[in-house]
This record gives C-alpha cells, sequence and structure tokens, in this order.
RNA sequence: GGCCUUGUGGUGCAGUGGAAGCACGCCGCCCUUUCAAGGCGGAGCCGCGGGUUCAAUCCCCGCCAAGGCUACCA
C-alpha cells in the first residue's frame, strides 16, 4: 500500500509554527516511504478564508522548502492563481474544499446519509446521528473509546447562513477518503473530534485511515502559541512606553500621535514590505491600530468606559477619528504588530514569516521543530531533511504538549551561522538586508558591507542580529547616547584615566595615513606598549564607548576601519565634550 | 459542568521493576581588547497520596495540575 498524507490548512491567516511542524512531519513521512503529500485547502468557512492567506501558506511552506505530489501549484505564486485548476498538481483534485463544494461532491453524500436515515434535517442544515459507542486506534495516543451518552448529533452542512457548504467534520473525512489519504497527520486539538470522522467513515462506507495526533506546541507560559502572543507583546509594549513617556494623559497622547502622523509614509512602505500577502489595508490599520493602542493604554490602568470618554475628547482635540474603535473588524495581530513596529519592540515570532523576518534560516527552524515531539532516539539533535527522513518513525512521537524555547532555536541558529562560509553567510545577509534592513545596505555600501558582514558572521544569533548590534555603524553620530556604566567604567573612572587615553590617541589616530584594520590595530598595540599600559582594552575600550556609546562591539580594528577616518575622530570629539561636562 | 489526553531538572527530549542521562538555559572559573564563541567545573528532576512487589520514576487506583473537545471555526 502506497503511503498518501495530507496537510490540510484552511487558510484564515498565515502559516503559523505548529503547522508548519505538521507539515513536516506529513511529508516526512511521505517522502521516507516514498508516499504522496497531498496540499488541500480547508475554505470552508466563508467568513474566515482569504485567497491571501492561501497564498502566505505556499509562499511559507516553499520557503520552508517543503514540497507536495498534489495540490496547488507552487509556481502559481508568481503571477498566477493557485485556484486556477487546470495548473493545480496531481489527478484526485481540486484541492480547496470551496471547489469541491460547487462539484457537488459533499452534497451528493449528504443526501445519501439522509436517504439512509443517518443523518436528519434540522432547521435549514443538516445532523449527522451520533447514537453508538465509537472506538479507534490513534497511532500516538492509542486506543480511544468514547460512550455514545457522552456523544451528540453533530451538523455536517451548514445552513443558508454558511452557504450550506460542508462543515470541518464531514469535508475531512470526505475528502481523506476520496483522496485516497492512508496516514492522517494533524494537530491534537483533532484527538476528540476523530470519534465523529470514524463514525462518518462507517456510515460513509470508507475504510478509517490512521490517524495520527501530534501533540501541541506550546509557549514558554503554557498557553497555547498563538497570535495571542503578539496583542500580549503590544500590551506591555504599550504600557512600558507610556511609563517612560515624560508626558501624560492628554500631552502623551498628543505628542504620540504626532509622531506617527510624522513616520505614516514610511511607516506604511515598511508594513508593506515587512508584511508582504497579508491581510492589512494600511490606511485603516494604522488609524485603527493608534486607536486601539491608546485604548489598551487606558484599560490596562483603570476604569475602561471613562478612559475611553477621555479619550475620546483627546482625539477629538487634535482631530483624530477613533469612531473605527468599534465598527473595524481587524485582525488583532496584526495591529499588534504595528504596534510593536512603531514602538520599535520585538515582534514575537509566531508564525513561519516572523521567523524568516527575525533571521532565521529555514533549515534551523525546520530542524528544530522536529525535535518538538519527535526525536531519532539516539541523542542526535542537530540534522537535515536527509536525516529526518530517513530515521522518522512515527512511533518515537511523543504525547505530551512541548514548549518552544526560543532561546535554543537561537542557538541552533547561532551555530549554523558561525560554521558556515564567510561568503556564504554574506550573500544571505545580503538578501535580509535587502528586504527587512535596506537602509543599511545604503548606508555600508559595497566595501563597507563586506567589513560589517566579517565583523559580525561570529556573533550572530540570527541574520538580524548584525542590525540590532550594529546599529552604531549606521547612525550618525550625534544619536550615540553614552551608557552611564560604560562610561564610569572606562573613561572617568580612576581621574578620567581613560579619558586622558582617549584624548592622546586621538592625535594618533588624526595622523594615521593608512586606515586599514590592520594599521589601525598596530597603531594600539605600539600605543600600549609605548605608554606601558595594561593591555590593549585600555585603548580598545575607550574607544568603543566613543563610538558606539557602550562598551560592545566587534575587534577594535575592523571596527575603526569601517566608521571611517572622520566619523571616528567625530565621535571621539563629542565623546570627549559630553563626558566632561 | 461532562468527556478525552498528558504529567522525568527552568525548557526540549532519552531511559529502566534494582539508587536517572543528553541538549539548551542558569551559576562559577579559565581564555580574552569588549561582546560573542571556546575550554573546565557546578546547582537542579521522575506532580501528590495510596496500593502491588524483596524493590517502583516505570504496573494499578485516587487526587491534583495542564492541554484539548464539548460551534452552522477549523
Amino acid at each position: 500500500m502506497t503511503v498518501v498524507t495530507r496537510f490540510a490548512p484552511s487558510p484564515t491567516g498565515n502559516l503559523h509554527i505548529g503547522g508548519a511542524r505538521t507539515a513536516l512531519f506529513a511529508w516526512a513521512f511521505a517522502r521516507k516511504h516514498s508516499g504522496q503529500l497531498i496540499l488541500r485547502l480547508e475554505d470552508t468557512d466563508l467568513a474566515r478564508s482569504t485567497p491571501e492567506s492561501t497564498r502566505g501558506i505556499i509562499r511559507d511552506l516553499t520557503w520552508l522548502g517543503l514540497d507536495w505530489d498534489q495540490g496547488p501549484n507552487p509556481k502559481s505564486l508568481d503571477g498566477g492563481d493557485p485556484y486556477d485548476r487546470s495548473s493545480q498538481l496531481g489527478d484526485k483534485g481540486p484541492y480547496f474544499q470551496s471547489q469541491r463544494h460547487a462539484d457537488g461532491i459533499y452534497d451528493k453524500l449528504v443526501q445519501k446519509l439522509l436517504d439512509e436515515g443517518k443523518a436528519y434535517e434540522e432547521d435549514d442544515a443538516v445532523r449527522f446521528r451520533m447514537d453508538r459507542d465509537i472506538a479507534f486506534d490513534d497511532v500516538v495516543y492509542g486506543h480511544i473509546e468514547v460512550k455514545a451518552a457522552d456523544l451528540e448529533d453533530f451538523i455536517i452542512r451548514k445552513g443558508e447562513k454558511g452557504g450550506k457548504l460542508p462543515t470541518f467534520h464531514f469535508a475531512v473525512t470526505v475528502d481523506d477518503a476520496l483522496m485516497g489519504v492512508t496516514h492522517v497527520i494533524r494537530g491534537q486539538e483533532h484527538l476528540t473530534n476523530t470519534s465523529k470522522h470514524a463514525a462518518l467513515c462507517d456510515a460513509l462506507g470508507f475504510d478509517r485511515p490512521q490517524w495520527v495526533h501530534l501533540p501541541s506546541i506550546m509557549n514558554s507560559d503554557g498557553s497555547k502559541m498563538s497570535k495571542r502572543d503578539i496583542v500580549k507583546a503590544a500590551r506591555k509594549a504599550a504600557k512600558t512606553i507610556q511609563n517612560n513617556s515624560q508626558h501624560s494623559g492628554e500631552e502623551f497622547v498628543r505628542s504620540f500621535i504626532e509622531q506617527l502622523r510624522a513616520e505614516t509614509p514610511k511607516l506604511k512602505a515598511d508594513v508593506e514590505r515587512l508584511l508582504p500577502d497579508s491581510l492589512l489595508r494600511a490606511d485603516a490599520i494604522i488609524e485603527d491600530g493608534l486607536a486601539r493602542y491608546l485604548v489598551e493604554v487606558k484599560r490596562s490602568s483603570s476604569k475602561p468606559e471613562k478612559a475611553l470618554a477621555q479619550l475620546s475628547q483627546y482625539a477629538d482635540a487634535i482631530g483624530a477619528d477613533i469612531s473605527k474603535l468599534i465598527t473595524a473588524e481587524i485582525d488583532d495581530a496584526l495591529v499588534g504588530r504595528i504596534y510593536l513596529y512603531l514602538l520599535k519592540f520585538p515582534i514575537p515570532e509566531i508564525e513561519v514569516a516572523d521567523f524568516k523576518r527575525s533571521g532565521y534560516l529555514q533549515s534551523v527552524v525546520l530542524n528544530y521543530i522536529a525535535l518538538l515531539g519527535w526525536n531519532p532516539g539516539d541523542g542526535t539533535e542537530r540534522f537535515d531533511l536527509d536525516f529526518l527522513v530517513e530515521h522518522f518513525d512515527l512511533k518515537r512521537i511523543g504525547k505530551k504538549n512541548s514548549q518552544f524555547d526560543r532561546v535554543k532555536l537561537a542557538k541552533f541558529n547561532a551555530e549554523v551561522l558561525a560554521e558556515m562560509e564567510p561568503a556564504k553567510f554574506k550573500s544571505l545577509l545580503k538578501e535580509h538586508f535587502a528586504t527587512y534592513r535596506p537602509d543599511y545596505l545604503e548606508k555600508l555600501g559595497d566595501a563597507g558591507f563586506e567589513l560589517f558582514a566579517t565583523a559580525y558572521q561570529a556573533r550572530s544569533q540570527t541574520l538580524d542580529t548584525p542590525a540590532d548590534l550594529g546599529r552604531f555603524f549606521v547612525c550618525s553620530d550625534d544619536e550615540i547616547e553614552y551608557n552611564d556604566k560604560a562610561v564610569k567604567k572606562n573613561l572617568t573612572k580612576n581621574d578620567g584615566e581613560g579619558l586622558n587615553v582617549l584624548k592622546q590617541f586621538r592625535e594618533v589616530l588624526a595622523g594615521c595615513e593608512d586606515w586599514t584594520a590592520d594599521t589601525l590595530h598596530g597603531l594600539i598595540e605600539s600605543f600600549t606598549a609605548e605608554k606601558e599600559l595594561k593591555n590593549m582594552g585600555s585603548v580598545a575600550q575607550p574607544l568603543r564607548v566613543a563610538m558606539t556609546g557602550n562598551a560592545v562591539s566587534p575587534e577594535i580594528g575592523p571596527t575603526l576601519e569601517l566608521l571611517g577616518k572622520q566619523t571616528v575622530l567625530n565621535r571621539i570629539d563629542r565623546c570627549i565634550t559630553t563626558v566632561s561636562q
């Protein structure tokens, strides 16, 4: 018997990390047994399914490097249409449940059940009779029995308001059987419902597939990993911002809105670039996000109603419209993303696209999620897709929900980046920056980027790390803020020892003609020896504070070279002036 | 509330009827011009209570906790 698995997401949002793992396991199992993987889109929820989500899911699966034998054609992303039947892969199509419904596939079978008295009409919907005990076997969770008394008749075809479409339970059962699926690999949230699917299989005369339920992936606080995390993070950020603001009340709202408005054009451009294919309508979201942000701020403090009234007043005073507040139906998580972006807080990674944006490699993401609920049994943790396919075994899937550990993922990613061929790292970094950090590429220039990439390869957890750590390379001189602790430790301590070194060394640098890392390094070395300083750090650390405001940078030679002579001298002067006050 | 499932260090996973291992994290030391990396060492676990047994983390029962389902969402 040929193995046939399927991945069947509903296109109501982008692919999240749990879905990615389900897809990975279904893919690995199919490949291991030289079987087939079907991608089927379950778009029977008229209200929530969107073509953007479909495209997003295909895009994210493709980014991960997973492929499928039947389903929408991934090539359709380039100007094509995934819904176009003639371009779909495989002969068991169509692969969208909306299309299958249009073909009458479900209605025919509903009628059959109706005729046989196994289902009945209620209002304008159709219900299936669950009138006997059901037992089934799950590959992971074992034998499960449910008593008839604990079961209820359930809807298999929605009424008018649901467009007479089949419900999820009916559509999956029918499609899995008709498409010849042998192994249904899916999330554990479907385990209880499987009794329904088993009963339906029996009633329709289908063979029951093997059910394989995967434990869930949870968040570090024990909650299910979901978009809610974004909302939570956004609220926290909102609170932090307000607590740190010198303004309060109306003054705060006013300054926040003014800042927002000033940044709106750039923001819109960024949002469109960073969140492609998402459900956003930028204008509405900026307005709406703003309003909600303000409400969250108020809500988290005291009486919501009073806060809303007050907010309304503020908004009127400055001519902002918060009427959308009540009416707009916009994805909260999306709004959360906007807040976080606006407020310059990190956005928690939930969806596959979030991990990409944060600079994780697809191979590492895949490797890490494979370890959630599965292991090869010999202690191996670092492996690639080939290894996974070779060793994949449903027997080794655990039953316990697992928490997603971003720290461990980051470590995996850092290791891979550090061991990578420098040329490869550079090209990946360039690609990442081209999409997410174009301003860095522009400021650094080609030669600068080479140095920059080299300097940060060993220090990067993700492809985005260099942007954070290396911001001082691209910011203007007067944006440098001096950290008190760093200043004290490296400059002012011992009667300004460090400051003195800095002043003296400035003159050495001013006379330097060959501005290269090696020469600069040599200058520091000889200066250290000449002045009988403790070690190179006695010079390098004060320089770091002057260059970065902090005491951390890549090696000092390349750092100075990349910054350029003029900038280095400017920053030293500015630092000496500022600190001496 | 009812039903289903799960319960090994902070997290992810091994493991066994006979005094529990690995990875990440954490702490300390070393190396070092900072950071990161690296090297060395350390703390910390079988949810609780009963049974069965010479012996239980492992088998049984109860409890507790967590997750899921209980939708014309999937």
